[in-house]
DNA sequence: GTATGCTTTCGGC
DNA sequence: TTACGGCCGAAAGCATAC
């Protein structure tokens, strides 16, 4: 493949970014945008917090009473996520972005790649102008900042947009890419999380340059071979997935924690039955069905078990979830005897369901309603 | 042995 | 001193298939 020029686009703090926007009185002040799980006043985590909030250590996932001591001389602005008018105000710059890309790939709710290979014709001058373009657009047009990185590649423009931010741009042309890696911690390479850090310390590396330069056969026994490979081409900076437009969601879920901590099934079952209507009404609405059900539990010491179950079909029926969730549920309570603090639903293994697909299900219901019999859809 | 798929856990926002 | 969300995709770890 020819040099390409691929621009990963961040909006910055973005929850809090869009609470300033829809009221900018607050922008002078530290703002905490929270989940609050509605047990007490205050019980919940920090969602996101804008800069001057970060100033005083408020971070993603800290209890709001955290937040709240560490900013109390602050005049600090809580606010309640409103997940709603964040996909409206993304919708709005991602539209604006799709504009300014030959392949357009959205990733989350506030970041997207943009494949401008074609039309700066290769050229980082052309796309750096380009990127100087859609920081004053977004500002223009949304009045939303945003973080840029420019590189070769997918891997190299997401490392390059972290390290001016917020409202930065960063561009790292290919034959900077060697010395713009090689002296990063080894886990800020993407796919490289803990476990993998302590692993690759034991082979006596830290940098990223260092696993660049490591026996590639070694990496390989130590690694497997796809694991292996994509380290070795990682660290050299070198990366050819391609920019393209994601295809549907690969798993809804829902999570919510209980009014108190209980081992008891009813109560953690009713829940979970809620929480499967409102999965499903999702599942109906982009029209797919699910192969794999998981349930999540946290128990009272905040420790997460999951257990999942796939149908060797696919269905989109509401009593196969819920069916589905009970007995699982069951399973894990029996197991485990824990003191469940929240309890989730999810439906992953997603495949849109064809209108042949949706005819034959709803005969067979029909025919089951008439026979009072539940029937599975294969 | 390696690839693949399934289950569970982790981590970012 | 403790405190503690919801949702997603990725990573890890294992089992089974080829």
């Amino acid at each position: 493949m020819q040099s390409r020029v691929i621009m990963l686009v961040d909006l910055d703090y973005f929850f809090a970014q869009a609470e300033e926007l829809r009221n900018p009185s607050i922008r002078d002040k530290p703002v905490v945008v929270c989940v609050y799980s509605g047990r007490t006043e205050t019980s919940g985590a920090v969602s996101t917090a804008n800069y001057l909030a970060r100033k005083f250590g408020v971070k993603s996932g800290m209890p709001i009473v955290q937040a709240k001591r560490r900013l109390r001389d602050a005049e600090p602005v809580f606010l309640p996520v409103d997940y709603g008018y964040y996909e409206t105000v993304s919708e709005k710059i991602m539209n604006l972005l799709r504009a300014h890309a030959d392949q357009f790939e959205q990733v989350g709710i506030d970041e997207a790649y943009l494949d401008v290979t074609q039309r700066t014709k290769a050229d980082y001058e052309d796309a750096a102008a380009l990127a100087q373009d859609i920081r004053k657009e977004t500002v223009a047009r949304q009045g939303l900042t945003c973080s840029i990185g420019l590189g070769p590649n997918k891997l190299v423009a997401k490392m390059a947009a972290d390290i001016n931010k917020p409202d930065g741009l960063t561009i790292v042309k290919p034959h900077e890419v060697a010395a713009f890696l090689a002296a990063m911690p080894v886990d800020r390479l993407i796919g490289v999380g803990s476990k993998t850090k302590e692993r690759m310390q034991k082979l006596g590396i830290t940098t990223i340059g260092e696993l660049a330069n490591y026996d590639v056969q070694r990496l390989l026994d130590a690694f497997g071979r796809k694991l292996g490979l994509y380290f070795h081409n990682a660290s050299a900076g070198a990366d050819d997935e391609p920019v393209q437009q994601r295809g549907e969601a690969e798993s809804i879920s829902r999570i919510a924690t209980l009014k108190e901590d209980t081992c008891e099934l009813g109560p953690i079952l009713e829940r979970a039955e809620v929480e499967c209507e409102e999965v499903h009404a999702d599942l109906i609405r982009g029209g797919f069905g699910f192969r794999t059900v998981t349930i999540i539990a946290v128990a009272k010491d905040m420790s997460v078990h999951s257990r999942s179950r796939s149908l060797d079909y696919s269905s989109d029926r509401l009593d196969v979830l819920k069916d589905t969730v009970r007995e699982i549920l069951t399973h894990l309570l029996a197991e485990c005897d824990l003191e469940i603090r929240r309890v989730g639903v999810k439906v992953s293994g997603l495949a849109k369901r064809s209108e042949a697909q949706k005819r034959l299900t709803s005969f067979i219901e029909e025919r089951s309603n008439q026979s009072d019999k539940k029937q599975a859809y294969i």
